[in-house]
DNA sequence: AAGAGGCCCTGATAGC
DNA sequence: TGCTATCAGGGCCTCT
């Protein structure tokens, strides 16, 4: 499911929900995701009281007392679900109630006092990990790449590291290291906004893309928060959860349909870049 | 060493 | 109805 702003938009409805709970039970269902959870962390997790919740790029942090962290990572299919107590439904974006709740794949259960938190996941590719330390944590997320809104995603640092460079621009901003938080749906929409063709190698971006590429990631990112993130299969029966930003798609999902543009008589081409679907109009992005 | 592709997994949907 | 094929918001690992 979650690109940065989708994980944005969970942070900010758990963090109205669940700060300065105290996690009074944990339940196991199934340990097997992307890596297994680790065995002993029921034993960490439970009494411990939640103080903050952050996110770095596309993962969430839990933060607790006595600095130690419980990161979640999405995958393409990971939701959390805020389950209140006596069927009292909490209508709350990016939460399904009880009613949706799905009835496989629910993970792990994380119980507090009135309201218990699922962490549900079909295809495995997410994960959570309990993190013992700030500097576990920092290390962590060491070799990752600035955020499109972060003030280090400049130009003097793309021109820097697009120098030589003969990976396509797609690839690369869908590499973590490069830019973190980004993914197929978001890297779409912000070359199109940019004009610039998915296959351009690295070295043969401009100055002038390069300032496109800062202006567009920004944008999308912030209007895709704005908008509540982008919601585009999961749970169609769910209400009151969805993101609105799928509305505003200029390319994603589009495949044969005019471009937007008005000038431009091209129609939306659906191409496969690293197994990756990838949309774009060959008449405006160059 | 950088870059391309395979692969992990389940579920929804389209086409026959 | 029921089969098969294809596709999906990610990213780690292996091979060249």
């Amino acid at each position: 499911m979650p690109e940065l702003p989708e994980v944005e938009i969970i942070k900010k409805s758990l963090k109205k929900n669940v700060l300065f709970k105290k996690i009074d039970n944990v339940l196991i269902k199934n340990r097997n995701l992307r890596f297994k959870i680790q065995r002993n962390i029921k034993k960490f997790l439970i009494g411990k009281k939640i103080t903050n919740i952050t996110r770095r790029s596309k993962y969430l942090i839990v933060h607790f007392e006595q600095d130690c962290f419980l990161i979640f990572h999405f995958g393409m299919s990971g939701t959390l679900h805020l389950i209140r107590n006596k069927n009292i439904h909490q209508t709350n974006l990016s939460f399904y109630n009880s009613k949706t709740l799905p009835k496989k794949h629910n993970h792990v259960e994380l119980f507090f006092s009135n309201f218990k938190l699922i962490y549900n996941d079909p295809r495995r590719f997410g994960y959570l990990k309990f993190i013992f330390s700030f500097n576990e944590l920092n290390f962590f997320f060491n070799n990752m790449g600035p955020e499109p809104l972060d003030s280090n995603f400049n130009f003097n640092y793309l021109k820097k590291k697009l120098k030589g460079k003969k990976k396509n621009i797609k690839n690369l901003l869908l590499d973590q290291k490069f830019v973190s938080g980004l993914g197929n749906i978001y890297v779409n929409e912000i070359l199109f906004y940019s004009k610039i063709n998915p296959h351009l190698k690295g070295k043969k971006i401009d100055d002038f893309k390069i300032k496109k590429i800062i202006k567009y990631s920004n944008e999308v990112v912030e209007k895709a928060i704005k908008k509540g993130g982008s919601t585009i299969r999961d749970f169609k029966n769910s209400k009151g959860e969805m993101g609105l930003f799928q509305n505003e798609f200029k390319v994603y999902n589009r495949e044969n349909r005019n471009c937007v543009r008005k000038k431009c008589s091209g129609k939306i081409e659906r191409v496969i870049i690293s197994n990756r679907s990838t949309f774009l109009c060959k008449y405006c992005q160059k």
